[in-house]
DNA sequence: GGAAAGACCGCACACGTTTTCCGTCGTTGA
DNA sequence: TCAACGACGGAAAACGTGTGCGGTCTTTCC
């Protein structure tokens, strides 16, 4: 209950002003003579003085912070994102609160209540898949990030995977292959067929075979290795990491060399697979540290009165490895 | 600044009592007749009231939220004891905000200042490794998760890495297996040399050559197959999930069965790379859950007046996977 | 010299909740 | 019947900051 901080009272007894003087004076609002603002600097500077976050929340309205709402549990997507986002925030003096609903819709309603209790100044929403999800009802500023909302009216901020995909087989043509296998994971996964799409469309007669889906594990790309190979293809590009991994560990075991063989590509760039494997994977970097910037960027302007509407699709960046450029 | 939301006095209003009898009501505090209480949670109800907490912080001082300070800027670590930081927390109503400090000391004092500005009321500090910590000054509960305080008059909940790193030596022995090596990561690393120390006692004579350091890198863990192998090992203790997944590989590659010929275990039980590998991962589950409940219930009994003091060791669990039991 | 204008700063209220203190009413016991 | 007491709920202050409004003092112009 008694806080010993030190107050406002304290700032402005020091520098002989009233505490509203003092207050005006802090945040450069108001007229006051640019003598009494230093006055008051000093004095705040002299007794490390730190607003109160709470008085001024209650007073102002704006409690300087903003919640980054995600499904995803594990934290593979989500703190890249928050990094960006904390970039752009933290140059503003605000701070990024980070709330997991582990993909449960009454968690998620229960951490909305209490943003919204707490009045956070914004939202930035995302998840684990790139499926577009449903809004979320709040009467805050909300930006959606890697995951699009379902309603065009919103502020959406995704990554561009189809033109990730075709840059991939832009490589690869581009290095002389003519038989492109590509194996992703499952149908349905929205990820999935978007690349697989892109990939058909780009690679055109240079397709081999139909892409195989499963899911997006090692295993998988091991076991639609043995099958592909059937296409004898000069290429193989892969919808996830993972997936390319096992495809080259099951092309050592084979006996094909990669790259001079086959080509292999990944995809979402994680450096715990992309790098682990062998080789090295040429891959696909999501660019997820701008996406955070970018619909940071855009919260902001919402919080300020200047909402944006609709979808915003970033580029993706290739990350060229070992897989398909050779030792 | 005009906030549309339904405040106490509306639900006073509504109830026909006053703004600080309905605040009693719905805090089960003071004296009132059980039919006032109830026409007032009704009231409450009806109108789909919560409380401001930005009022409710400034009031009582309690801001019902406390921070999760990580370095572990990959999540890795921090997500899954925030996850069970939140599990105890959240049954008290608190809130759990993550702090991601990237290693970065300067970006550290700027959390914590912010923090202490908006007065959360308490503080769990974790990191991505286990090396004991200075202490953070704060004038405000904190408990150490995972790495340690330096200071003994801090409550610290830490992993008993010795016994953890014991008890896969002890199955092995108990697996009949009687020359066993150890590879794991830097020397510097405490998590490597406590490991190695308790590896070494528990295996007594079956411990087959000395303990090799390196890094924590499934690289490392081929490299060193290839020299452990000179000692005719018939089980490798491996100091992490990723150097025993590259030992599986190079033994695969060597002609070797796992773990017919040799058994191996691995450490962390990182489901990503002790369920990739072939076969999967016998390892040490370190339990972060359950570190992060205890550490979350020794910060409420901390913000209740009632600060431990001291190290607790919490035990890990010994996962048995194909790595060491056949198929 | 007086008045108008402008620069500058203090006063007081607002924000929404919690909590202490006190008044009122009804009941009980002498 | 009166006093004492307990039960109940209201009034108001407190938390710390932001800000609109008005007052004072200086300056300037007629």
């Amino acid at each position: 209950m008694n806080r010993p901080g030190v107050r406002m009272v304290d700032v402005a007894a020091l520098a002989g002003v009233s505490a509203g003087t003092a207050s005006k004076a802090l945040s450069n609002t108001g007229q006051l003579s640019q003598e009494t603002r230093d006055r008051v600097r000093r004095a705040a500077a002299t007794l490390g003085f730190t607003p109160d976050a709470r008085g001024r929340a209650l007073s102002s309205g704006r409690t300087y912070t903003v919640a980054l709402l995600t499904t995803d549990s594990s934290g593979r997507f989500s703190i890249p994102i928050m990094r960006g986002v904390e970039d752009v925030l933290s140059a503003g003096e605000l701070a990024t609160v980070l709330c997991d609903t582990r993909d449960d819709p009454l968690r998620e309603q229960t951490y909305l209540r209490s943003l919204v209790a707490r009045g956070v100044d914004g939202i930035v929403v995302t998840g684990r898949r790139t499926e577009p999800r449903a809004r979320i009802d709040v009467p805050l500023p909300v930006v959606y990030a890697l995951a699009a909302s379902t309603d065009p009216a919103d502020a959406s901020v995704i990554v561009d995977d189809a033109a990730g995909a075709a840059a991939t087989i832009t490589h690869l043509l581009r290095l002389g292959r003519t038989r492109i296998a590509h194996i992703t994971g499952p149908a349905h996964h929205r990820s999935a067929a978007e690349r697989a799409q892109a990939v058909a469309t780009t690679a055109g007669t240079a397709l081999c075979g139909e892409p195989l889906y499963g899911d997006w594990s090692e295993r998988w790309g091991r076991q639609a290795t043995d099958l592909v190979l059937r296409q004898h293809p000069d290429a193989i590009s892969c919808g996830s990491d993972q997936i390319a991994r096992g495809v080259c560990d099951r092309l050592r075991e084979l006996g094909h060399s990669v790259p001079e063989d086959i080509a292999v590509t990944g995809y979402d760039n994680w450096p715990v697979m992309a790098l682990a494997s062998r080789p090295p994977l040429t891959s696909v970097d999501l660019r997820l540290e701008d996406l955070g910037r970018r619909a940071a960027t855009l919260l902001l302007e919402a919080i300020a009165g200047k909402p944006h509407h609709g979808v915003l699709e970033l580029p993706t960046q290739l990350i060229t490895r070992e897989s398909t450029l050779g030792t």
